[in-house]
RNA sequence: GCGCUCGUGGCUCAAUUGGAUAGAGCAUCUGACUACGGAUCAGAAGGUUGGGGGUUCGAGUCCCUCCGAGCGCGCCA
């Protein structure tokens, strides 16, 4: 038994009432729900809301028809029905699901429980970060990193295949400005014009090899440091792309006939045009320059079209700052006849960057970024990548380096890591005191009847619907608000609820032991989705 | 100027996609353990959801209009 099953069999009940009442078809826009607060009971339904004008009836008459329809007609598990505020039909189960929800929860395990199929293995292809090989990450692009992970972590739990793709730019005049820019200050000379300036030029330059090819080591400088970092925050990658392999391939070539053959290029001033205005752009754009050299957008375009071999579904992931890009390469796609919906872009807001009171500026040219490495270094992984998934990616995030470091022991990662190091100190304690566990088929759950006990239950039957949401929502923050609400209701339970306490009675424990089994799994797969670590001790 | 995104307690953010009395954390104040870890729990205070208008049973959410912020508007990537 599952919250969906049991919302299935109550928006059965409540079409039935309906249609009982004359009101056939039923209306679209009646739902079950979950009501907003607890004392309205475990589900709702607005039908009695928006069936009553096409009814010509009042609402809380309508509700109140409903309420007895239903009350006659009891779905399974119905304990409660009334009709509150402006006609709402509420439905308070009987704790009985509740203690089927936790045998489900350890029965399936970490593995089995909350794992969908809304994918039916579909492969997607998400590709995210894939920041220039011009230095290191500074700490906005981790927000990326984290977000992208997430995201693909939630689609594979979700019954998609999601494959996780970083574009390597490694070609063009930004690599070769930088190769020549450790160049330079390896000879201790100004770098060139429009070169870059950062502190880590001069480190890099210095680590640099006499003999090394300058634009190659930098940029492999640059990937390694890039492969670390992300690695240190668990944020990987199964493949990495290089726009100069592509190049080399003759890739171009092949995708430029294509689109030649499409009709919609055409050359004027010298250059060569794609028309992608006829596609929703709000401009045509070049593909070859007037001096014969490729622009960016055609290798991309190549490099879209090649995703296609590792997905149906292409997902980038992109700063705020790339919007424009969207309706140039949709347009592309669409000129190669793919689906417009087989393309997608995320677009996250950009993350401002607060030290020592003032936002930091960031600008990888002129060496005023903030590296992810030094975020990391302060905080750990875990503070960072989960202050990164605490909020939605729609919403400019701040992130205040002194706060996060200074807050490093108050933040709410420790506070939902502290609940799972909990759950295993008792059971250190239990082997200790020679407690141990009988098997679930022996153990009486209905004994769980404590408000904490069945809140932390209740919050437990969510994670699938929650799933679904951050699936279909790419939400990943969703989890994180979910795994935090867990940890709240576990400490609470952890409070008011002693499991090895001498005066708990053994089958009141042994239903306790099993329930503190079931928060453990579901803080586990919780953090596996955000890719934080979930330590025994802390 | 045009376009995209956004505006929610002092601060950082949620809000089941149009639902009921707008919820958390931090900061502030007050309480709670003598048997499983106080990195915890309970409570108080703090709001005209930037302003105004509209749509409807019902608006933080949708529409219009102001105000404010960020980002785009290259034969750079």
């Amino acid at each position: 038994m599952t919250d969906a099953m049991i919302r299935d069999d109550l928006a059965t009940a409540v079409d039935d009432a309906l249609r009982s009442l004359g009101i056939d078809p039923v209306p679209a826009g009646v739902v079950v729900e979950r009501p907003a607060r607890r004392e309205h009971g475990d589900w709702s339904t607005n039908a009695a809301l928006v069936s009553a004008k096409s009814a010509g009836r009042n609402p809380r008459e309508l509700g109140q028809a409903l309420a007895d329809y239903l009350s006659a007609n009891r779905p399974p598990h119905v304990e409660g029905l009334d009709i509150a505020g402006p006609g709402f039909v509420n439905f308070s189960l009987s704790p009985t699901w509740l203690h089927d929800v936790l045998a489900d929860v350890v029965t399936a395990g970490e593995d089995g429980y909350a794992r969908l199929d809304l994918g039916a293995g579909k492969p997607i292809n998400v590709e995210y970060v894939s920041a220039n090989p011009t230095g290191p990450i500074h700490a906005g692009g981790g927000r990326w990193g984290a977000f992208g992970d997430s995201l693909v972590r939630i689609f594979n739990r979700c019954g998609y295949r999601a494959h996780r793709e970083y574009y390597i730019n490694d070609r063009g005049i930004q690599t070769q400005l930088f190769g020549a820019s450790l160049e330079a200050r390896k000879h201790g000379d100004d770098v060139p014009e429009n070169g870059y300036l950062g502190q880590y030029i001069e480190e890099w330059a210095a680590e640099m090899p006499a003999d090394a090819d300058p634009i190659e080591w930098g940029k492999n400088r640059s990937l390694d440091d890039a492969r670390e970092v992300l690695g240190s925050m668990n944020v990987e990658f199964d493949t990495w792309s290089s726009e100069a392999a592509l190049v080399a391939s003759g890739a171009l070539e092949t995708v430029f006939d294509r689109l030649r053959a499409s009709g919609h290029v055409y050359d004027a001033d010298g250059a060569t045009w794609l028309r992608t205005s006829d596609f929703g752009d709000d401009q045509d754009r070049v593909l070859v320059k007037s001096d014969g050299e490729y622009t960016y957008f055609l290798p991309d375009i190549a490099y879209h079209l090649d995703k296609y071999d590792r997905g149906q579904l292409l997902i980038d992931i992109l700063g705020a700052d790339h919007h424009g890009y969207v309706g140039r390469m949709r347009a592309a796609m669409v000129i190669l006849g793919k689906d417009p919906d087989s393309y997608e872009v995320i677009i996250g807001q950009n993350v401002k960057l607060v030290r020592d009171g003032a936002e930091v500026k960031m600008s990888k040219r002129a060496g005023t970024l903030v590296e992810i490495r030094d975020l990391i270094d302060a905080v750990g992984p875990d503070v960072a990548r989960f202050a990164y998934l605490l909020q939605s990616v729609d919403s400019p995030q701040t992130l205040d380096l002194d706060l996060l470091a200074s807050q490093a022991s108050e933040n709410p990662v420790y506070y939902v890591q502290y609940a799972n190091a909990r759950i295993h100190s008792i059971g250190r304690e239990a082997a200790e005191r020679g407690v141990t566990r009988q098997p679930l088929a022996e153990v009486d759950l209905a004994v769980l009847t404590e408000e904490r006990e069945l809140e932390l239950l209740r919050q437990l039957s969510t994670l699938p619907e929650i799933l679904e949401l951050a699936c279909e929502e790419r939400a990943p923050h969703k989890i994180t608000n979910w795994v935090r609400d867990l940890a709240a209701a576990f400490h609470g339970f952890y409070r008011d609820c002693p499991i090895l306490r001498s005066d708990t009675p053994t089958d009141v424990q042994q239903a306790r032991l099993w329930l503190a089994e079931g928060s453990r799994i579901g803080l586990a797969i919780g953090l596996d989705l955000l890719g934080v670590s979930a330590p025994e001790q802390m």
